[in-house]
DNA sequence: CCAAAAGTGTTGACCGTACACCCATGA
DNA sequence: TCATGGGTGTACGGTCAACACTTTTGG
């Protein structure tokens, strides 16, 4: 093993110089029959004032998930979250303030884990992704880019799990994935796919906050699922 | 518009620590029916005399795309080339030099498009991928993904004609979707599927290089091809 | 009693897969 | 003439999509 030094730095690569890196993080939630990304508005300069994304800058000392997972922690409290990278932005013009490249990352997380007015208290708000306000620099971009890749990923694997509430019901469930691929699909179809794949744990409670006759809870049986994985598989719809 | 100016930093990010920024590029090539990686020999420290991949660090006055493009055609002389960012790595101790993140990407090339002598000449070499080396660094994981990626790429659209030369056979492309999938083919269902997709055109000449009977040559439609691109579509093998 | 959402099965179309033989030719 | 790789069609099974009615119950 090569001893390494992260306080003195050596020789080798003095010719080259270093860049600011940034890290802008894409947290969608679910909430209302609707897919949000979590929004704040910019209280330092450049664009201050102006709706943006969460953001940081990568400090010397922490690896890039580090610092996704500590920009994530300190504007909603949480960790242990859900968090994948997405892809690295690095035009020269994108950030007017300096060059500044930035490694967006994308978050699923439980809006009801969520402490409201702690959010309110960094100014954010959750926004429908079918109606976003104008973001700055590239932001836009990032966030389209992001909801292709859960569109994608919620074939590979159920990420309802990571932005429902540990129990919920199948019609949920299903909102949640109409919301992300925004078209409508067939209860009968949807439920008989999902029953089929068995990582699902019934309860005898109902959840009557959305329907008269109210509808069963279910669980998400992490050992099956976890099983599943591993074979691989498709949820396709 | 804001105004930029790269030559003046602005006061605004002062605070934070800049990051060396690497590109380090994933090069596939396609000959001996085996789909291979483009590796060199470093001649710099740290590591220098053990293999990589062809890298550089990004420039101040560079996106990182075209950083990837630069750095491709000072090794193989080429431009134009197929290049699409794969992931950025960024854990502290990556590069035992200093601290460095490395933005991957992986390009698709004809071989024949070389010119050999110019490759040697920067000690590279191709490394069939079944048969790498031990890598310097992460660049084995780097390898790895960009492997997962073409796999998936490749069901998206035909990246076949990034590889081979313009005018190619069935069963050449055969071959190369064998090498990426690393599995045999059925070659009645790939010809069936292929031809199916209606993009190819047919020339009268036959290729006789790898057989007594010849194969007839084809290309690639590229109105068809980009037509089809957009409605969507998928290469399942 | 009625509005509103939950729950339930069947069928046809299409697609993927498995599979075997003849053809053309250079050596 | 024979060895080698090129070229061709069919049948079966599984999966996906389309589709409508009954149940429950709060208001």
């Amino acid at each position: 093993m090569v001893q390494t030094n992260r306080n003195k730095k050596t020789q080798y690569y003095k010719a080259h110089k270093e860049i600011l890196v940034a890290i802008d993080c894409i947290i969608f939630g679910f909430s209302d029959n609707d897919l949000k990304v979590l929004l704040l508005k910019r209280d330092f300069e450049p664009a201050k004032g102006q709706i943006s994304l969460i953001g940081g800058f990568v400090r010397q000392e922490e690896s890039l998930d580090n610092a996704a997972a500590r920009i994530l922690h300190e504007l909603t409290g949480l960790k242990d979250i859900y968090l994948e990278q997405l892809y690295t932005y690095g035009s020269i013009d994108r950030d007017p303030g300096e060059r500044v490249i930035s490694v967006a990352y994308c978050a699923l997380l439980k809006i009801q884990d969520l402490d409201h007015e702690y959010v309110r208290m960094h100014s954010a708000r959750w926004c429908p992704i079918s109606d976003c306000p104008e973001l700055i620099f590239d932001h836009e971009t990032m966030i389209e880019k992001a909801i292709r890749r859960i569109q994608r990923r919620a074939k590979n694997r159920p990420i309802g799990f990571e932005l429902l509430p540990e129990h919920f019901t199948i019609p949920q469930l299903q909102k949640l994935y109409e919301a992300i691929y925004q078209r409508k699909l067939d209860s009968r179809n949807f439920r008989k796919k999902l029953l089929a794949m068995n990582i699902l744990k019934k309860y005898d409670k109902k959840d009557k906050s959305s329907s008269k006759k109210g509808a069963y809870l279910y669980s998400f049986d992490k050992k099956k699922y976890n099983k599943l994985l591993k074979d691989g598989f498709h949820f396709d719809l």
